[in-house]
DNA sequence: GACTCCGATCGAATCGATTCGATACCCGAC
DNA sequence: GTCGGGTATCGAATCGATTCGATCGGAGTC
C-alpha cells in the first residue's frame, strides 16, 4: 500500500480520443474483458457484486459505454437505417407527406435505437459516395425512388436490404404501398356522381427535369413515378382520358401557376372540377381559384390526394384521398427492420378513403 | 485445366453477411491486402496495372468496397453527424426554419460524404439509449436546446463534440447563434418610428410544458430557450415591458389562436402592434386578423422573425427580421466537422436585418 | 469425504479494414 | 559489376469490442 502503487491509479489502456477502453475498465475491476463486455450488455450471468465493480470501475475512469463503432464491427451491424430523399431537404420536406411518413419512420426506429440516417441529394440524387463511406443496415426510399436510380444500384452492390415507399418496383426490393389507382378512382367517381364531366387533372412531376405544362402522349408514357401514374390512371379509369397539366415540382406555387393555367380561361373552357394529385398542388389550385375571383365549389370543385394536415387552409376541409402515410412509414421501417433479421417481409399495399370535404359540390347546370 | 480445378473459382472468405472481404480481394488479385486497401483509398502509389488487376478480382467476387463499419473502426470515425431535434419530426418540420436549418447542414455534410443521422425525440428529448449505441462523429442541437437536457449530457460522457444552434450556451460546446436581440428591437424601433405605442408580443414556447396564455413574472423568468428570452427583451429595449402571450408550439394554429385573442377585444385596447416571435406565429396572427375582419396593416400591423419563406401567404410581405438560416446550417456543419478534426472553431453570432413589407404602417390616428 | 452438477468467469478467436515501417526490386551511374 | 536511390508492394500490428466453449470453484448428495 506504499505510496508509489497509489500514484498510478490511471495507467490503464486508453482509446486513440484519450478515452479509456473496455479492457482497460476490465483490468481495473479486476475482471476480464469478457465480464466487462458482459456487464455492458446487461447479461444476466453477471453477478450483481460484478456488475457493481465494474460500474464502479467504469465510473472512476470515466468510460461511457463500449464504443459503437467497435461494437457495429463485432455485431455486424450499425443500428443506422436510412432514408433516401431524392431531392434537397429544403424542398423534399415542404411536402407536409413526406415529413409525416418520416415521422412514421422514426417512431418506429427510436423504439428500438436504431437512428435514421438522411441520404439527401443535392443535384437530385444522394451521392454515391456517402453511401459506399457510411455504414448502414438497410435504407429506405422515402420519396422519389426510381428503378434505375444509381444509389439503388450502389446499395445493392453492397447488399444493403433496401425497402421503397411507393416504388421503385424492383425485384429484391420490399414495396410498401398504397392504392392509389382505386383511391383516385373513387375520388373521380365522387365527382363524376357529382355531375362533372369536364375535368382537368394538375399532376406532380413526371419526371425529374423540372418540366411543367400540358402532358402529351410521349411524356405520358414516359412517366417516371409509380404514384404518379396510378393516379393518372385512377382518374382515367372513370373519365376516360383528361387533359393533365404537370407541374414541376410538387409545392403550393407550382400548384397555384398551374391552377391559372386551367382556371383563366373562358368559363365554357374551364374545366369544372380539377383534381390536384396532392393535397399542396390542391392548395396552390385553390389559392389560383381565390385570386381568379372564383368560387370554390360553385365555379370549380377542387380535389387533392394524401389527407395531409394544410394547416395554412384555415377551415377549408379539402376533399381529397387520404392515405395512412405514418402507418406507411412506420410500416417501412419495420419491414427494414425485419430485413436486416434476415427475414423475407411481404409487400404491403395500403388502402386508401374518400375524404369529402367543403371544396366539392355539383358543377354550375350551365357548365 | 482440369474441369475439377475449373470448378471451385470462388473460394474466397466472405464476410458473415456472405460478401467477400478485402482480404479475398487481395488474395484473389496476388496482392497483399495492404495493396489492396491503398488501391481503394485511391492512393497514387499503387501502379495502374495492380489497379486493374484488384478491380478486376473485386468485380469478379462482387466486392463493392471496404466495410465501412470496419473501416470506421480504424479511422476511429464514423463519417456520421446527428442532427439533435427535440420533439418528433412531424412537429420540428412544420417549422420552416428548422427545414432550411437541415438543408444548410446536409449542403455541407453531404459536400464531405459525410452522413446526417436525425436524433428526434418521440417524447421530448431523444433516448440515450440511441446514443450510446449510434456512433456519431460529433452532434449538432438543431432545434431546442437545453442547457441540463439529458442527451447533451450523454453526448459529453461518451466525448462526442456538440455544436448547438441557438443555444445551449455551455463551456465546451460551439455556439452558432444569431443576434436576436438586437434585431427584434430593430423590429421594434420601426413599429415605434411608425407610430405604434400599444404592442403586444405573440412568443414562442418558453418551456416544453404545453402552456400558453399571458406571460407573467415568474413565468417569464424561467424562459428555457435563449431566443425567446432574446428576441423579448429586444422588444422590451425599445417599448419597455409590453404584455407577452405566450404559444404552446411554433405553429401557424398556435399563432392564430394568440391572435384571436389579442384581436378579438374592444378597439381601444387592441394593440396597434403584434410582434410574433416567428414567421410562422404571425402568419397565425394574420389568419386571425383576417377572419376577424382586420385589415393589416391598416387596423393591426403584423411582424414575425426569421425571414422563412411562407409559400402560402400568397402575396402578403410579412413585416419580419430576415435570419441567414441556410448559412447558419452550413457554419454549424462546418464547426462540428472543424471539431472532428481537433480543432475549435470559434462561436459564431451572426447578423440580423430587418425587412419591412406589407403588413406594418402606421397605426389609425384614433389609437 | 468424494463426486456431480451448475453457474459465474475467463481465454482466445474474430469482425474487416488501415497504416507504418520494412523489403525487394529495378534502373541508372560510377 | 556493384552500389545508391527511389518506388511499388508487403507484413504485421492495431482499432475496441463480442461471444463461444472451456474452466474453475462451490454447493449438494450419497
Amino acid at each position: 500500500m506504499g505510496r508509489a502503487v497509489a500514484s498510478k491509479p490511471g495507467r490503464y489502456r486508453r482509446t486513440m480520443s484519450g478515452r479509456p477502453t473496455l479492457a482497460a475498465v476490465a483490468t481495473r475491476a479486476g475482471v476480464s474483458p469478457s465480464t466487462a463486455s458482459l456487464t455492458f450488455s446487461g447479461s444476466p450471468r453477471v453477478t450483481a457484486a460484478t456488475r457493481e465493480r465494474v460500474l464502479a470501475a467504469a465510473a472512476t475512469l470515466g468510460y461511457a459505454g463500449p464504443d459503437p463503432i467497435a461494437a457495429s464491427l463485432r455485431r455486424g451491424r450499425s443500428g443506422v437505417i436510412a432514408a433516401v430523399v431524392g431531392e434537397r431537404l429544403l424542398y423534399a420536406f415542404r411536402d407536409p407527406v413526406a415529413i409525416q411518413l418520416l415521422d412514421g419512420i422514426t417512431e418506429v426506429l427510436g423504439a428500438h435505437d436504431l437512428g435514421l440516417l438522411l441520404l439527401a441529394g443535392d443535384t437530385g440524387r444522394p451521392s454515391v459516395e456517402q453511401i459506399t463511406r457510411i455504414s448502414l443496415d438497410a435504407a429506405i426510399f422515402a420519396t422519389c425512388g426510381l428503378e434505375d436510380d444509381p444509389a439503388l444500384e450502389a446499395l445493392r452492390a453492397r447488399g444493403v436490404p433496401v425497402v421503397a415507399v411507393e416504388g421503385p418496383a424492383v425485384k429484391g426490393v420490399t414495396l410498401i404501398d398504397i392504392d392509389d389507382r382505386s383511391g383516385t378512382a373513387e375520388l373521380a367517381r365522387h365527382l363524376h356522381g357529382l355531375g362533372h364531366r369536364r375535368v382537368e387533372v394538375v399532376a406532380m412531376p413526371l419526371r425529374l427535369d423540372g418540366i411543367r405544362g400540358p402532358v402529351g402522349a410521349a411524356r405520358r408514357a414516359r412517366a417516371h413515378y409509380r404514384d404518379v401514374r396510378h393516379r393518372m390512371e385512377g382518374v382515367e379509369d372513370v373519365f376516360g382520358p383528361v387533359p393533365i397539366y404537370e407541374t414541376a415540382s410538387n409545392a403550393v406555387a407550382e400548384g397555384a401557376a398551374a391552377g391559372r393555367v386551367l382556371l383563366d380561361v373562358p368559363t365554357h373552357r374551364r374545366p369544372t372540377a380539377v383534381l390536384a394529385q396532392s393535397d399542396v398542388l390542391a392548395a396552390g389550385v385553390l389559392q389560383a381559384a381565390a385570386d381568379l375571383g372564383l368560387d370554390v365549389p360553385g365555379d370549380v370543385s377542387v380535389a387533392g390526394f394524401d389527407g395531409a394536415d394544410l394547416h395554412w387552409l384555415g377551415t377549408t376541409r379539402l376533399t381529397t384521398v387520404v392515405q395512412p402515410t405514418e402507418e406507411k412509414g412506420r410500416a417501412a421501417a419495420q419491414a427494414a427492420m425485419a430485413l436486416v433479421a434476415g427475414e423475407h417481409p411481404p409487400d404491403i399495399v395500403f388502402p386508401v378513403s374518400l375524404r369529402i370535404g367543403t371544396t366539392s359540390g355539383p358543377p354550375h347546370p350551365a357548365s
